[in-house]
DNA sequence: GACTATGATGCAACTCAATTGCATTTGTGG
DNA sequence: CCACAAATGCAATTGAGTTGCATCATAGTC
């Protein structure tokens, strides 16, 4: 997979400085979940990031990586999404604001991100209610698979 | 709990009724969730549906109650709707265009149905998406919850 | 560069919703 | 009332995710 702004005029913050911020300690099974997330098309599932992660040599326990990723989300690196399927998947957008659609495709499971925002305004709740965000999430079939007939 | 249309010109489709539209057999298990489903505010997992069950005298498996969600959900009686928490939750709009968003309790974990419609219109999808359906969940805290600190 | 405290990791056991296979029971059309 | 397809019950299983605790490694300090 390449990287995600190959033809940009700014150099892609390195991996390395993302968790430094963090005042954390940087740790391989770190370094290498969030260099997953960054450079992965779409979600990941836990059992995605551990393929990859073992694909780049990285030997850590299952127990961890589900750590490491609950890790960035709550630094705000990383973002969960509920699957359709009972699976959580992660991306990273270290730069882009978080608020775009998921598509789920019901065939094959993956989960992508959209460009389109979402819309900007909180929506109005009933008395009462407490807002703290959003999830829209479209069903349907990825390119692949709405081929495949 | 009361029925959903007291007032209304028109009677209640009674659970028979709807399910005999089936064509499927109508046993105790299938009406009495039905029926349950039919009369809860919001939205009620497995768990809760189980203890809805046992209350109206019907002793039934648990297994027998998945299928039956499930059974409800495709015959387009029941509308499934995936939690936060990774449970899913299950209600029943059988007149209700099934297009609102839901909202989401992250301390007691309740799913409400939200009465504002989804927008009417199919999202834009990049080529070769093909379009089911969609679901907005709202995450925040229920009236209960926000108020006890 | 070595030392150390604190926080990260590994391991094993566990939880919990949901699923599956198969034998048994039951609703319904004839 | 009968037969048969469909629904149910039971037990075992799956699979994602979590927890407790002992061990290890990072990063700040000397």
């Amino acid at each position: 997979m390449a990287a995600r702004h190959p033809t940009s005029y700014r150099p892609v913050t390195p991996v390395r400085d993302l968790l430094a911020r963090s005042g954390a300690r940087i740790t391989p099974a770190r370094e290498t979940v969030l260099a997953i997330l960054l450079e992965a098309p779409r979600a990941l599932s836990h059992l995605e990031v551990e393929q990859a992660a073992r694909q780049r040599g990285l030997t850590a326990d299952r127990v961890t990586l589900y750590r490491v990723l609950d890790w960035l989300v709550g630094q705000g690196l990383a973002h969960r999404i509920e699957g359709q399927d009972r699976v959580r998947r992660f991306n990273a957008e270290a730069a882009v604001e978080h608020a775009h659609a998921h598509f789920h495709c019901t065939r094959c499971g993956q989960v992508f991100c959209l460009e389109q925002p979402l819309p900007r305004h909180k929506p109005q709740l009933p008395e009462g209610f407490r807002f703290e965000g959003m999830e829209l999430t479209i069903r349907g079939l990825c390119p692949t698979c709405s081929t495949q007939t």
